[in-house]
DNA sequence: CTGTTAGCGCATTCAC
DNA sequence: GTGAATGCGCTAACAG
């Protein structure tokens, strides 16, 4: 392979100093039109493209963004992933995408090694680190946001999903149609969101005079086999349950099969509410109820926060929080469908 | 934010020269113990991180990889990417990832930026390009491979799947089950792959002495939607079909809503077949008989490719074609669960 | 085993 | 408007 052509190559051929191609090629405003026009002739002609990796030397700016997820197959994640990547790329950065697979050590390694690529920021996906790990990262490089996890000295650089609020929604839309025994699958007991889904869940249950039951919450592995795993379990467990508030929608769907198996009718003997909204939750049998969380959008606010940072956050710089929406289907009815049926 | 410790630094504390720094941070052998001690000690006393921007431009090598695909949030390049990144990591390669859109243009641009971030290799997944685009990219970095497209001037740098072979593959399964009118939902027009599939398709029908009644092909977008409006125009314009072979499973899955909404049940009035199997596609109802493309490991197979190709290419090298296999399930049932009904 | 010289390809800071 | 000198942080190729 021929040596790539320099900004001096381009220089010589179009007999300027390798300055004036320089401020042709970032467009800077004092060069004459015409030299302009005989070295933008001369780079088209070589073919010349300008080294990302030299200009970061010179400029100690990479327009690089790393994203840590723990699995881009994760359909949640992989539309957060498209959400940093659209408007990273529309401000010209790019993004380096790291999967953890929920492994600590591993999210320490990714760390270490795109603090090494020079990163201009970072968007850290429902991190699995300590509270301190983490907080001595965000100290030692200011570009960082979290989402789905904040950091209780610092809750700038977050863009959360309000999952309280998201858990009270799906519980009181059960209890608003005669529920009373909820069970909720909570997911990994590590995970962040899952505990913000509890209280939303609790505080729901609190309010309209319902005693909980803490063994009505079961932990889950959050995807379909947990929450198969986890509605056997505690529906033979607790067989006074008439409905359960499920982790996320691949839990949900989980549940669902773990009804059939049992028999069970969904709604009719045991209603079940998702989280997330997820492409399949509208495509399985009976359609989910869920709260829809906008990821696309959480990604995209998340790099936004990002840049605003970087940038030097005059205005805005705020910390994020997004609403989730119930969406109401077949596998938990509002009363007028429930009437219909 | 305070500078960032450099390679001079550390030499000065440890009291050495930077190029012995560079000789212990890059692991050779010729450094002694204990120098090599007191200067891993100051390394870690300053927290630093070697540059690798300054590497880059020093060595000429980025470790970094382009990955280009239509749609992270697609199913199927969401599992591709995994497998990319998972092996790419593993041989300490980072990827900046790019979504397209399926937009040749912006393919273009990211192809030209990715040139610019002077990545080892690229990794191009379902490339819309023309072949004359392509081919010139191609031959200007050799260190590219293509996933699920091939060259007529190359093969040797693509990791494919036998999409004939996995049309004939469904054709056939549902050739054996009885079927003799079997539409075809084929994809986008321009795609490769369903191209390789209609022709597999056809040869099966030919094989097994039916004639192909081309009005039975009928193209449609890659997804729920698409599947859905186009089994509608093809089942009402064409209602002698008893089965239907389609594109993808998310096409599928439109096809098993349309038959739903026109009151037919899947597979007793209609069989249906699907191509990847996504997690989505046992989770519907019916479940899809399906061809399972092990989409991990296209991405990971597409990336030991491309090393082999950067690091010489002595052995090995060659080009991928893999399997897909026949998953059969309750939307197009085998003889024997067709028997049990 | 260790240090010196040079340069990777650009942009910054000054001159002119 | 344009150019020359200098350095970004590191490693290759030598020399010792």
């Amino acid at each position: 392979m021929p040596d790539r052509v320099t900004i001096a190559d381009v220089a010589r051929e179009a007999g300027v100093s390798s300055m004036t191609v320089s401020r042709v090629i970032n467009n800077k405003d004092d060069v004459s039109p015409t030299t302009r026009q005989r070295v933008l002739a001369v780079v088209e002609r070589l073919g010349y493209r300008p080294s990302g990796i030299a200009r970061s030397l010179a400029t100690r700016r990479t327009r690089t963004l790393g994203l840590i997820v723990p699995d881009v197959a994760n359909p949640f994640f992989s539309d957060v992933v498209r959400g940093v990547e659209h408007v990273a790329y529309a401000q010209g950065y790019h993004v380096f995408l790291c999967n953890t697979g929920e492994n600590p050590e591993r999210e320490l390694a990714v760390l270490q090694s795109l603090e090494e690529k020079r990163v201009d920021g970072l968007v850290i996906c429902s991190s699995r680190l300590e509270e301190a790990e983490l907080q001595a990262f965000v100290e030692r490089n200011r570009f960082t946001v979290l989402v789905n996890r904040r950091l209780a000295s610092d809750r700038r650089h977050s863009v959360m999903v309000d999952d309280e609020g998201g858990g009270r929604l799906a519980t009181q839309h059960l209890l608003a149609t005669g529920h009373q025994a909820i069970g909720f699958l909570s997911g990994p007991p590590a995970s962040h969101s899952g505990k913000s889904r509890a209280r939303g869940y609790y505080t729901a249950l609190e309010t309209a005079g319902i005693p909980s039951n803490p063994s009505w919450r079961h932990p889950c592995a959050p995807d379909v086999q947990g929450g198969q795993a986890a509605t056997r379990e505690l529906l033979s467990a607790h067989p006074e349950l008439t409905a359960l508030f499920c982790y996320n929608d691949l839990v949900a769907v989980g549940a669902l099969q773990a009804c059939a198996d049992l028999g069970l009718d969904v709604p009719r003997d045991v209603a079940i509410v998702g989280y997330d909204d997820i492409p399949l939750s509208a495509l399985v049998t009976p359609p989910l109820t869920t709260c829809r969380v906008a990821r696309d959008e959480l990604g995209g606010r998340a790099v936004q926060l990002l840049l605003e940072n970087i940038d030097g956050c005059q205005s805005g710089c705020e910390p994020v929080l997004l609403q989730p929406a119930l969406i109401i289907r077949a596998s938990a009815p509002g009363r007028a469908q429930e009437e219909s049926q």
